[in-house]
This record gives C-alpha cells, structure tokens and sequence, in this order.
DNA sequence: GTTGGTGATGCATTTTTTGCATCATCACCC
DNA sequence: GGGTGATGATGCAAAAAATGCATCACCAAC
C-alpha cells in the first residue's frame, strides 16, 4: 500500500526512538525518513515527535496521531479481507495473543481446523500475560486475545467467557493418583512445580495457598507448561494447570473429574472448589472495534467450539 | 495531506461516475487521475470500478473501499481536531444536517453562542429532509443531524430526544387567535398552508386531518417557513410548525400557551394533543463514531441548552 | 457510417523523492 | 575539559515517480 508508506514509517520510528535506526530498519537512508516526517509533521500543524539528543519520542499529538495511523492500518485489514472475500477466497490474516494455557492443545487444535477449512487464512500467536495481551489488542497488534485472569483494561471487550477449575497434576502412581478430587490441605509438605507469577493459575494458587498456613515446597518455577509436565517425569511433583490446557476440550475435562491426560504417566484431577474458586478464561477482542472478515469468523469458530465442549461458557 | 490524495481522488470519481469529470473537478488530467486509480487497484488486487461506456461505476469492492476511505477521513479530521484541542485552540468543523425546524431560530443562535466562545470553530449547515440527513451521517458529510421525524435506519445514534407539539400559526385578528388551544375540527373550512410532504410536520398533520373527514382547504404548500409565514401576512390562514422553530426555546414554548410570536401580527397556539400526537425532534449522529472535538462539543452544548429549555428532553 | 463520449497507454517533461556529504547539537567518558 | 560517538537537520545532485500530451480502442446514439 504505498499510500500508507509515511504513515508506517511514523510506527517504525516511535517504536524504534530512532530516526537513523528505523532507517536502518526500513532500508531507506535516515534522511529520507527525517524528511518524510518533517513533511507530515509540516501538514499536520504541529510536530509529532520531540527531539531528545538521543533520539525521537513522540509527543501527545504524536501519541493520539499514531493511534490514528494503527486503528487505519487495522480497518485496511479489514477492508482487505472483506474485498477478498467477496471472490471467494477467503484469505486473510489472524493475530492471536494467548497465554500459555490456551496454546498448549486447545489453539492448535482450533487453528488447524479452521485452516481446514480455509487454507488462505494465516495466523499470528503471540504467547502473553494478561496485561501484555490487553496492550496488544489496543496497540492492534492483535485482533484476538484469550486470557486467564481477570481484565483490567476498559477497552477490551470480553466476547465470552469460560470458568476453568484448575487441575492438579501429578504422576500416575502418586498417593493421590487415585482420588476424584484434590484439597488444599492435601499438598501440605508435597513438592510443588508452579507456573510464574504473572500467571493466572499462579495467582489463583498463591491466594489458596497463601491464606492456609500450608508447609509446601517449590521445588521449580517455570512459565513453560510443557517443560513442567515433562519435569514430573523424572521427578515426583505436582503441577498445576487449567483444563484447556490439558485436553482441547473433549468429555473427560467437561466432567471435571480425574481424567487422564493422553500422557498415560500422568493424571490431572481437580481440585476442590470450596478450596480454590474457579478461574475465567476471557476470550477478548479491543473494544468497538469491528474485526476482519478472517478474525471474526475465527473467534466465531473458537466460541462455538467451546460452547459444544464446556458447559461453563458464556456468550457475552 | 498529501498521503491522502489518491484516497480523495477515489472518493470524487465515485461521486462524478467518470475519471474524465473528476479530474476536471480536481484540475489534473484525465490520465493521471487514471494511472493512480489503476495502481490503486493493482495494490488492493481487485478492480475497485466497473469500467461502462459511459464512465465508471464502482463495484462491491469499490463500495467496500470508499467507505473505509470516508471513515478514515472522518477520523483524520477527529484526529487533528484533537490534536489541534491540545494546544488550546479548540479549532475544527462542525458539520450539521438539520429539518427546516430547528435551522430557524435554534441553530443560528447556538450556532452563534458557540463561535462565540470558539471562534475557530467553522460551521456547515446542509437542510435537508429525515432520510436525506441519515444518509449524510453515514457518508460522513454531516457529523450531527436534528430530524423532527421517526428514525428509520439502524446505523443512527440518537443522542438526544425532544417531543415537541405541533402549533397552529395564524394572524392575530384571526377568530382562533385567542384560543389557548386549537382543536382539529377547529380548522374545518379554513384556508390551510402546509410543508411538503416529505416534512415530519406535515405527516403527523397527514394522519391527524385524513382520520378526521374534515373538509379543509390547502392553499399553499411550501418547503420553506419563512415563505409560508411571510405569506400569512398577505392572505389570511392558518399554518403550521413545532416550538423549536417558533423560538430558540424561551418559556412561553414551554408553557405551550399560545405565545405571541416576535412577530406580532401572528399567534401561534398548540394544537390538542388529543387531536395531534407530539412528534419528536431527533439529535443524533452516527452509531459507533468518535465525533470530532468541536462537533462532539457543540452537540453536547445544544443538548444542554435545550435540557435548560425543554422539559421534554430526554437524555438517551 | 459518423460523432461524441468513455478509459487505457507510449513517451517526453516536470515534480518529487532519495542519497551523499556535511553541519550543529548533545550526552557520555576518560 | 576536550574528545568521542551518537543524534536530527540541510544543501545539492541523482534517481524515481507523477504528470501531461497525443493517440488508441471501445461503445452508444444518431
């Protein structure tokens, strides 16, 4: 698009905080960047970015004109989907932000059926904490977030949503490998492998864990799901996650009972919800913004999908 | 702005239905106007326009596009009137769409109350009749619109609601003129002068004068209040208009007693409401749009100024 | 057919954009 | 305190892009 070029310029060099290094970036000399910007800045009356000795920041009409250029940039998609799917193809392109318990079986599974059916359509996942997936849907660098936390964020709407007990998992042949239900008090003195603390399931745990005066043992940190769960194979240990994370949503994790995972050495069983409230995983897109053709259709599809699996969805 | 000329040229070719025509109107030739339309389609990679032996015309994606282009305008102006609030001098354009009610008195004095506080603020008034206004709001050429009849299309946000009854305007010496109220049968054999038909006056007085089997007599038919009241002055009879048109909105409206007018020769007294429902005075804008500074500004100061005047407004 | 309108295209010209070299400025550091 | 290494701005020539002219191909109406 080229008549959109000096307005991509302007997101490369706020994010850059650099003319020269944007230039670098964008493969054009730093003079020619520096005038591009003089001359937009020349037709919008003001400057957009203040000059530091060490670079370029944008200013407030920088900030509320760059919010301009990426809400255009996002209706072109937009438009660009809708246009192409006029012929018949169906081509676009989704940007997702996910945590790392929606990616593990449930996205994958959902991404390559949807591509199934649509193989012109390409997809983005950028693997997020809560704040940072909110940020992602404003600055538009994504169109989709799944999120388990709470939202803090009043631009973002919350499309549905999907109340998760957290599981807990341990080896097949642990003491506990046999019960329905798992209590608080159950882990006491057990070694524990937890997701981060930015985590959604972390900050669950820690208020359940915090409030009883529990003796327990990390014994390892980590913000990879996969990583922990292969943990426990050479070593005993309880880890903790979500059902979606778990199984992409077929009936055993609907009843929410002991379900073995497909990972035969290892069970997940939940745990008592009097101990621990259930979590809500907020499916999400910015705030009265109308979402590309592709992306539409995609969150359509993931609400769907859920609402035949989980009976704790709500459409929103 | 320059980056936004290629944008502009599509907009006037699909206003001129020709290349040659548009750039005419946009003073370059027809074959520059050409190869940029071109390129443009090479970059979306789909024709935006049907080529007809008689000109262009455009085609699904060309619809699709040209609102996207619009909307971007829209918010580019949003945008720099915004931008242009930040260093105090609160500049911008306003655009309105009004009835030929509310662009009598109401408008020229708010209008005026507010260039006098922010004199860089510049007005367009386009009158024009209920559908006519919603198209202007969705085209983006109005940003508020004042409809004194039923809402029709869906993409139109009312902001605002004031009931208004219709009241009979008649000489002073007339036999009615010192009635507190006039009832329908009241203006059998009367010599009438009614607004065109596509005026929200004239059809609630449709219904209200077809139901009853009066037998009444229309002398003049008229788009224009001023004409049909400057016409009483010379024949005698009787016409019709709502409080907002009589006078911006001082207390004899609101009584809704027959309140001489400025113009002393003539009375004008509310009809029954049993007779005549209240219609209603629309002030709306388009649904889901982020007004520009100064038009959200004015539309809040004229809500405000008849909320002070109009116990009927209704906040929506 | 002829005429008058349309949009498309090859080629020379004009305008705009770009790149190089250079300057002025500022923070940092020895 | 002066050197060093960044930064953005600017004059000038080269490259690239947009424009205008002349012309073609097409179609409808007369």
């Amino acid at each position: 698009m080229r008549f959109m070029t000096s307005l991509r310029f302007i997101d490369v060099v706020a994010r850059e905080g650099s003319i020269r290094k944007a230039a670098d970036k964008l493969a054009i000399t730093s003079t020619a960047l520096n005038r591009r910007i003089l001359q937009i800045e020349d037709e919008i009356g003001q400057p957009l970015f203040e000059r530091l000795p060490g670079g370029v920041r944008l200013n407030t009409a920088g900030e509320i004109f760059l919010q301009h250029i990426r809400s255009q940039f996002a209706d072109l998609a937009r438009v660009q989907s809708q246009i192409a799917d006029l012929s018949g193809i169906r081509r676009g392109h989704v940007q997702i932000a996910s945590g790392a318990d929606a990616l593990r079986r449930f996205l994958p599974e959902a991404i390559a059926g949807y591509r199934a059916k649509h193989p012109a359509v390409s997809f983005d996942l950028a693997r997020c904490y809560g704040e940072e997936a909110e940020a992602r849907l404003f600055s538009l660098e994504s169109d989709i977030a799944l999120i388990f936390a709470p939202i803090r964020a009043a631009h973002v709407h919350v499309a549905a949503t999907l109340r998760q007990q957290v599981h807990c998992v341990m080896p097949a042949d642990h003491r506990l490998a046999g019960r329905d239900i798992v209590r608080i008090r159950d882990l006491a003195g057990e070694p524990l492998v937890l997701p981060t603390a930015q985590s959604g399931v972390r900050q669950l745990l820690d208020t359940a864990l915090l409030r009883r005066n529990i003796d327990f043992e990390v014994v390892l940190e980590s913000d990879s799901f996969e990583f922990m769960q292969n943990f426990l194979h050479f070593e005993p240990a309880l880890f903790f996650q979500i059902p979606i994370a778990i199984n992409a949503g077929e009936a055993e994790a609907q009843q929410g009972h002991g379900a073995p995972n497909h990972d035969d050495a290892l069970v997940s069983i939940p745990i008592d919800s009097a101990d621990l409230p259930a979590g809500t995983l907020h499916i999400c897109h910015l705030k009265g913004r109308v979402l590309p053709v592709a992306a539409a259709k995609f969150l359509d599809e993931i609400i769907t999908s859920l609402r035949g699996k989980y009976d704790q969805l709500v459409d929103q």
